[in-house]
DNA sequence: CTGTTAGCGCATTCAA
DNA sequence: TTGAATGCGCTAACAG
């Protein structure tokens, strides 16, 4: 039940000011060796370590980041704020970690002003786009006091986004499979609300309309990214085209889920049918067969936004208001067995 | 860039003093009913909150909690997060997230610097026990100035543990297989500096005795929890032990490489071989065949952590010293057709 | 080079 | 019921 060490405590053990106590700890130059050492010392003996509360009370600035995440169930969103947590810790932010379970515009709401109120020198949704919380979002959040980054979702004028190219990913899984050959190409959807899945479904649509294949809604399922939902839309995809060549699932576990349908239905992967996922979780090398599938870095991604924060924050001190951007990341496809019918 | 409002800039709007305007905000009932409307028309009109920063710097606690996770790629740890972050919003408590990326002992050192200079309330090591950096992290942290809860690490008398009972776990799976007629069941381990990795093996050992088996060294291959060590340990397994009946994989993970690897080699599961897991991810009822597996509450030990940390946190605000107890959770066994040859 | 004064935003004494 | 002083731990701006 210690109390802890203060500047003055270490000044009174030291014999010297507190003043100068802070310019030890704040390696100013103008303090002499003697009284440097000296004070080290006494900061040593004490165990003292500064109080970051109230410092951040006078700068104004706390260097903590908010972070908003979505659960931590989904493979993309929870490597992301891996990679938003390394690259904070290298630039010396804290992170204020809040999940949102789900897309609940008060929960939204509260969050947002709960991270305020702790003086967040910014707040970086890591959570997924999902199209009507967001358009509630941009008309709640305006002008709020604190820089914003977001996570995959449709780039706006005045916001800073950070997205993975969910678009082309689609096409790559698909141009690889009208490569090889197969035309009746059918498609496992996300949820449609989310930005993710309207993009993955985009890039499929148009790979097959340039390829001169057209794509009717039988073509289509839609999943919410559970391995179950997976099997349900691929087991409806097949009752309506029984012909079809292969499936292109918008994430591994719903691939996961076809495959296993698939094996049920007497159906051979890559012989009788080609699968394809996305995100190339690390199981997916281990799936019966292998799968290809679309690989993201999503560490990469969230490791920007830190980068694009801190630069946000620092104009944002500076009095500018700096304009919004959108980065789209490249991602590639990671060919294995899934699809190698040759 | 608008500098957030203060108190007094509420006081002044309402036209009273600051200190009325902190009652208002604190709910104390000793405010007019027409002052307290004035307050909180003042509050609404400038958009006050209160800054929470401010408020820790007089109180001497933050309301934060410390917590420091491993990665964000094991599923356990994952969700034991998860479940953290829900609790903790529920009682109230901001999260200042800290990854460990790996066991090194200064980089544990300086996390715990760094949070304690943020005065959080308490830490809890939402990490699993890594047997050599716990016993560093005994002697260092011996009596630190904030509570502490564990997870998943040997109890030690003056700890707060809160751990899944993982030798259970491993005696449930080991006896599901020996009831089922299989005797020469292999194991493939997690890293063996792993406290949950040990109790697994410990476990597995056990029932493997009580049965009357005898478990040589050539049963066991150690694994890294990834599927590919799963799929090496399982090869070296079958190499040793040709008639392998069974394997207990210490993960899912691992266990997916196996039965990988066992369909690479022509044999059938659950027909030439068994397989049971560990964790029961999402996606094990999806493996085929869909996979018997140890299921484990991560999501409810996280709760369970900071239900314990806010009251050890009370117990510490009255200068009571609470002393240290551990909590093991129960696993259940799902069985799923890995198992099933019958 | 070092110490003094002031105040960050708020809540806890008091007194009125 | 309300207001005035005081200080949480620290740093910016001075003065010496």
């Amino acid at each position: 039940m210690k109390q802890p060490v203060t500047l003055k405590d270490v000044a009174r053990e030291a014999g010297v000011s507190a003043q100068t106590v802070s310019r030890v700890v704040n390696h100013r130059p103008d303090v002499s060796p003697q009284t440097r050492a000296r004070v080290e010392a006494a900061i040593a003996k004490l165990g003292y370590s500064p109080n970051v509360i109230a410092r951040s009370l006078i700068k104004g600035h706390s260097n903590t980041l908010g972070v908003i995440g979505y659960g931590l169930g989904l493979f993309g969103p929870t490597r992301v704020l891996a990679g938003i947590e390394r690259k904070a810790n290298e630039l010396g932010f804290s992170l204020l970690l809040c999940l949102l379970h789900e897309f609940k515009p008060d929960r939204m709401a509260s969050i947002v002003a709960g991270l305020l109120s702790r003086r967040v020198d910014g707040i970086i949704w890591a959570v997924p786009g999902h199209i009507p919380s967001f358009e509630w979002l941009a008309t709640e959040l305006d002008r709020t006091a604190v820089p914003m980054v977001f996570h995959d979702k449709s780039p706006e004028p005045d916001q800073v986004v950070i997205a993975l190219d969910s678009q082309l990913g689609a096409e790559l899984a698909t141009e690889h499979l009208l490569a090889q050959g197969y035309k009746r190409i059918g498609i496992v959807t996300g949820p449609p609300e989310w930005w993710a899945a309207k993009q993955r479904e985009i890039g499929w649509r148009c790979s097959m309309q340039k390829a001169g294949v057209n794509c009717p809604a039988l073509l289509k399922a839609e999943g919410d990214w559970s391995a179950a939902s997976g099997e349900t839309g691929f087991r409806s995809l097949i009752e309506q085209v029984p012909d079809l060549q292969a499936v292109f699932a918008c994430n591994d576990q719903m691939a996961l889920g076809a495959l296993q349908a698939a094996a049920q239905l007497g159906l051979r992967v890559p012989d009788d049918l080609a699968v394809v996922g996305f995100d190339d979780i690390p199981e997916a090398a281990y799936f019966s067969p292998p799968l290809t599938t679309v690989q993201q870095s999503p560490d990469a991604l969230g490791a920007l936004a830190v980068e694009r924060m801190v630069a946000l924050i620092q104009c944002h001190r500076q009095g500018e208001d700096l304009t919004g951007d959108a980065v789209l990341i490249k991602p590639r496809l990671v060919v294995r067995s899934s699809t190698l019918s040759i």
